[in-house]
DNA sequence: CTTTACAATTGATATTCGTCAATTCCAATT
DNA sequence: AATTGGAATTGACGAATATCAATTGTAAAG
């Protein structure tokens, strides 16, 4: 493994605070793996071997059921994946998929959970990223429960452009199909609630959108800090 | 408090293997209360000041925005509930009431996050509480987004003709109201979906719920363990 | 420059679901 | 037995969303 994916992984919340040690144990074990675009590197069902810690690229967390999929989220580098089903050593409930050609560093899920039994400050950083991704989950569950497809997509500009610094005018960062699919929507119904976004003064030019008329549509949105914050 | 309720506390798994000492800080400084019906005892939006663990009743959790309500979740005693929001010491998600008369144990968020800093068992036990709890929400939207409100209901009832010992045939443990709810559809739409599965074998009268044809419901249905199966 | 593959859009239609209103059912009283 | 309040059902309708099909746009490869 390279020192510096090595230091990546080390810098994350997840092991920022862990003993020296513990920390050369589990990356010692661990080993980097390049993974080409749209390869499946998890599957569902399945018993968890490694967690997983993506270091570059981006990796898309699916679902499939008889005929259907839902994308359930995405994860951007640094950030570590599927340590709820390590931890507990459990089935994986999601897939994932690399959404371009990504590096992902590979622990072995034993030794993850004889760091956890030993590392105080392992287990604390544990439970936090555990308490907020499961309330990152109930967001999404409020979401897409209490808002129609138009009004997700509204407070998701919003969002989104809070997270870049609040320019106004944006490029997408993923597809508009896999956008589509985040939002719990079919590409189509994208398209035509883009459309209708038109009226509130929302305007898309490929994957450039522009707000033009930001009190519209937040008057529209009603961003809730309880849905729509990232950190709350 | 009354020793017994403290006995109820103790033997939870998210209290069993903790120091006994530590223990007796939280119990002594916690209280218990009876909670009539109906009463809303979170406001989401709010501080997390106890963690509460409900020893008698029920409760639902819910959560309101513009007009529109969702349930989430039911917890049946005994149980722990707003665990993450006390943990991180962030605003609460979700709200909370009583489904009938309650009594409630809560325990200073405080005194939580300072035992949670010193014993590690009872990190590792709230590390299992919220990865089970984190996926249990996976599963639900899952279970929303890839089944429609027909498909969720067959499955709700295949799933708890399992927990009750496969009779065949129960009685609804909660109000059709909030099982609709639960399900995260209409009353209305409920009726109807029970009167569609009549034509798979599914009788219902009043609260009594029978499977007449288990194969017909299971092959509509199609359960799947990564969404139904409570312990995956 | 043209071809090609695929993303994206648009239109037509079907399904699912919510809303409103009118009953019916049921259980707890009086 | 009659009254009453809320749960539950049923019907009619409209909104939201999915599906299928056709077309347009776009960027990479020949």
């Amino acid at each position: 493994m390279r020192n510096a994916d090595a230091e990546i992984v080390r810098a994350l919340p997840l092991f920022r605070g862990m003993q020296q040690a513990h920390f050369q144990t589990l990356i010692g074990a661990g080993y980097l793996q390049r993974i080409p675009h749209r390869v499946v590197l998890i599957h569902e069902g399945q018993r968890p071997d490694f967690l997983h810690v993506l270091v570059e690229g981006a990796v898309e967390f699916f679902s499939a059921s008889r005929g259907r999929e839902t994308t359930l989220s995405f994860l951007m580098p640094p950030g570590a994946f599927i340590l709820a089903a390590v931890v507990l050593d459990q089935l994986y409930l999601k897939s994932a998929r690399t959404m371009e050609g990504s590096m992902v560093v590979l622990i072995p899920a034993e030794g993850v959970r004889d760091v956890f039994n030993k590392d105080p400050a392992f287990a604390r950083a544990v439970v936090a990223e555990l308490a907020l991704r499961y309330r990152s989950l109930v967001k999404d569950l409020k979401n897409q429960r209490l808002r129609s497809g138009l009004e997700r997509l509204a407070n998701w500009i919003l969002a989104h452009n809070e997270k870049v610094g609040r320019p106004g005018s944006f490029r997408l960062p993923i597809e508009k199909k896999a956008l589509a699919n985040l939002l719990g929507m079919r590409p189509e119904n994208l398209s035509r609630s883009f459309a209708e976004l038109a009226d509130l003064g929302v305007r898309v030019d490929g994957a450039k959108v522009t707000i033009v008329d930001s009190e519209a549509l937040t008057e529209f949105a009603r961003p809730d800090p309880l849905i729509d914050a990232p950190n709350t």
